[in-house]
Formats: structure tokens, sequence, C-alpha cells
DNA sequence: TGCTAAATCTCGAAC
DNA sequence: GTTCGAGGTTTAGCA
């Protein structure tokens, strides 16, 4: 950390000043103290008076976080435009968006603590499990989802959207594969169900079966997988990023 | 603000006393330091070393904020068990979440300062122009969707899922109704579809009209609407809500 | 820029 | 406890 700033029971004018400057210079700003917010734009809300932490980031994104709930009770994203004011005997942070239009406005009665500072951090962030990783693996080790299997097409565009993975089986049936990283619900046989009808539409009397690849699936899920004629195999998706992870590495060590 | 307490620069073994105590008692801490974080759950996700922002809550939900972005780079929901300790020359925050599984460590190597408080916030939040708005104020001016509408009933059970508004028009035609806050996207309009398919099959050969009622639509939702002989209008979920409200106040005046 | 689909989605309500 | 759907969803990828 090169630069910081803190404010003990600041004056509200102390408080503008430093945040404004902050806002300035890029900084990350945390405010804590007695607030009521009001939000206008997609929808509207308003926050009665309380004790909450404000953020403002480099960005111009703005949170407002109560002291329980993972998710801001309030917020504005990245880009928006912020100013504060005082207004009265009030501090008041306004942060507006241009679109879509929407404006998030912060009163303070009174502030406890301002910490601004200058955050050093260029560390790559990197996610494994995702579906794409599931879609990789399946491509790569299609017997994960049945022996025989042969993959033809990731991707491959249809009507109603995209068909994750498109295959033949060892007896010659098309096989449509639809891939869900978490549990499957309901929405997501019925989009296989729409995939699968389409394709057999085209399919010349060849056999279309239609899988439903998740780690695991709800009840009713699996009722119209049953209902309409479909399959569910269960796939791990960290199991398919172990898979992915450790064929890349073949291929590094290889070189 | 009852209570709080603040370390500059703290030793490890203080910041885990402090941490450990606020837990205890359900204040919401405030660390920010050089740390790196792994996750390990529904996916996996590798963090390196880099200067952030960590918010603990009194509900045990955890947070990992870098500079910049809306969204935490990290984070574990409300109800997991947390737990702070020194190991080696670091000190790492562990928490838990039982179902689904899943852990997140933050590895601190420097803490630059801790901010530990018992914030009093027992205000509402409330939010207007929501998709219920939207439903309560068709159902009271019908004609805001068309003139001579007659809505029957809300939240109609079909088997694929629920008709928002189900009405009867001028000409005694059935009209399903799908509301939607936002702008209306392709499977909303699909999602219609398959309602209005539906009712048709036991309509008796009654004439059966589905309509999209969001702000908007996308070029593709408008196409497939057309596509399947189906209608949009446009309504504005703020003005649902200040019809919704002004009713509601002239009820409240009637008393 | 608009649009689509994934997300460690979260969150709340209904069952 | 499970499931389902809304959300100021956000965000990233791609046309």
């Amino acid at each position: 950390m090169h630069k910081y700033k803190l404010l003990l029971n600041p004056s509200l004018d102390e408080t503008v000043h430093v945040v404004n400057e902050a806002l300035k210079k890029g900084f990350l700003s945390l405010l804590v103290g007695l607030c009521r917010v009001n939000y206008k734009g997609r929808a509207s809300s308003v926050l009665g008076w309380g004790e909450r932490l404000v953020i403002i980031k480099r960005d111009g994104s703005v949170l407002v976080h109560r002291t329980w709930d993972f998710q801001p009770v309030n917020w504005q994203p990245p880009g928006s435009v912020l100013q504060a004011s005082t207004r009265g005997r009030n501090l008041t942070i306004r942060s507006v968006r241009l679109k879509p239009r929407e404006s998030l406005e912060i009163e303070f009665e009174k502030v406890f603590s301002v910490l601004v500072m200058d955050l050093v951090d260029e560390a790559e962030f990197t996610m494994y499990a995702s579906e794409k990783d599931m879609q990789k693996a399946v491509m790569a080790n299609p017997e994960l989802v049945e022996e025989g299997l042969r993959p033809l097409v990731k991707e491959k565009e249809v009507e109603h959207g995209f068909i994750d993975v498109y295959a033949v089986d060892r007896e010659g049936n098309i096989v449509i594969i639809e891939l869900k990283r978490r549990i499957a619900t309901s929405d997501d046989a019925l989009q296989l169900s729409s995939y699968v009808e389409e394709v057999k539409k085209r399919s010349g009397g060849r056999g279309v079966r239609g899988i439903l690849v998740a780690p695991s699936a709800s009840k009713k899920a699996l009722f119209l997988l049953e209902k309409h004629g479909l399959e569910f195999r269960t796939l791990n998706p960290q199991k398919c990023a172990e898979l992915v992870e450790s064929s890349s590495k073949r291929i590094t060590d290889f070189f």
C-alpha cells in the first residue's frame, strides 16, 4: 500500500474533501456512518436511517453494505459518476449511471470513520470447474457420458439456441448433450427437449437421443426427462476441471 | 455505534484475537492487507498475492473485494463457519459452508488495518417496481394492456409453470399475459408461446392470444413473437408502482 | 452496441 | 429441506 488516510469522527466537510480527493486519484474509500439511501432507476428503493458501510471503488462502483447479507443493500455499478457534497447539515453522496439512467443517493448524518487507500493488486484470478471445462472434458473424454460416444460438434447452433455437445452413439443415433455445472432444473430438461424435437424434425428418421449431464437433477427435472424420453447422466464439474487440467499439463510436459 | 476497535499495522496475533472476538460477538469486521485467496467447493479458484479488503459480517458471510469491480472476487455466503488462526508467519482466515460443502481460505502476509464495529441498523428496506407491482397494476387497471380486457386469474398454474395473468378480451378470446420488469428476451417469448400452446390444446376451439408485457423487448424476442402469432405491449414497471402506490393510498385515505 | 447465456449466481417464498 | 423463479440480477463473450 503506497498511501492511505484515516479519519475518525471527521467533520462532514473534512469527509467531503477526502472522498472527492480519493475519487480523483482513483483510490478505494471506505465510509462507516449513520446514513439513509434512496435509489431510483430500473426500480426504486428506500432505506431508512441506520449504520452501514459504504465502499467506493476506483472504477466508480459504489456498494452499501449492512452488517448482514452477502449482497449489498444498495449499489451502483462500475462507470457511474459520483460526487460528495454537504447540503445543509448532512453529507450527500450522489452517484449517477447514464445507461440505463439510474441514481443512488446516500445521505450521512454522522460519519464514524473514513479510510482511503491506494491498494496495489496485480494478481491474476483463475477459476476452474466452469461449464466450459465440462464441455472440454466431454469433448476429450466422451466416455464420461457413455462408452463408445463420438462427439462431433460443440456449440452447434439450432433455432432455439445452442447445443452444448452434438454427438453420435455406438448405434449411430444422434445424441444431443446439455451440460449444467449445477443441479439441473425442469427448465434445463425442457430446453433439452426442445433441442431434441428440433433435431428430430431434420434427422430423416435417424434416432435422436437427448442426455442432460449435470452433478444432479431436481425431481421435476428427472420426471420431465422421463416423460419426454430423455436421459440423465451424473457428472461432477470438479472432476472435469481436473481432467482438463491434467491433459493440458501433459501437453505442456510434452513440449 | 455502540462499540468499535481499530488497529493500525497490528501484529498477526493481535489481529487473530480481535477477529475471533468480533465473530463471537457478531460484530462487523473490516480487514485491509496483503493476502492471497483459495476457494474450493462448487468450483475452484486461485487468487495470488495482492492488497484487498476483506469484510466479515455478523451472519458469517465473507467478502473479498479488490479495488475495482462491483462483485467480490471471492466470498462465502451467510451461515458459513469461520475461524482465524496464525500458521507459521501468516494469518489464515478459513470459512467453511456445509451444504453445499465449500471452503474459502484467506492468507494474510501483512494486515494494514482492522476495523471492528457493532453497527446498529434497524431500518426497513423497501423496493418498488417489481414484477409483482406490475401484476397488481394490470389486475386493477387492465386497460394498461388493452381496452376492454377482463383479468380473471393471476398465477394460474399450467403444466410448464405459472401464467402471470389469465384474462379474456372484448371478443371473448382467452388472453395469456406474461409480465417482465426488464427488457424481454427470446426466452420470455418462448415461455409465453409454450403457455399459449398448452392452453390452446384445452380451449376447445376458443381463440387464445398471448401478450408479452415489458418495458421493451430484444429484436429476436419480437421476431419470435411475430413468428408464433403473439403480441407485445410496452409497460413501464415504474408507472405500475406509482399506480399501485396511489391506489393503496386511496384505500388508506378511505379508512 | 446489442444480445445471449453462465454464474461459487443470491434470495425468498412455497411446498 | 427442496424446488422454483425473480433480480435494480451481474458479467463475459460474441456478433
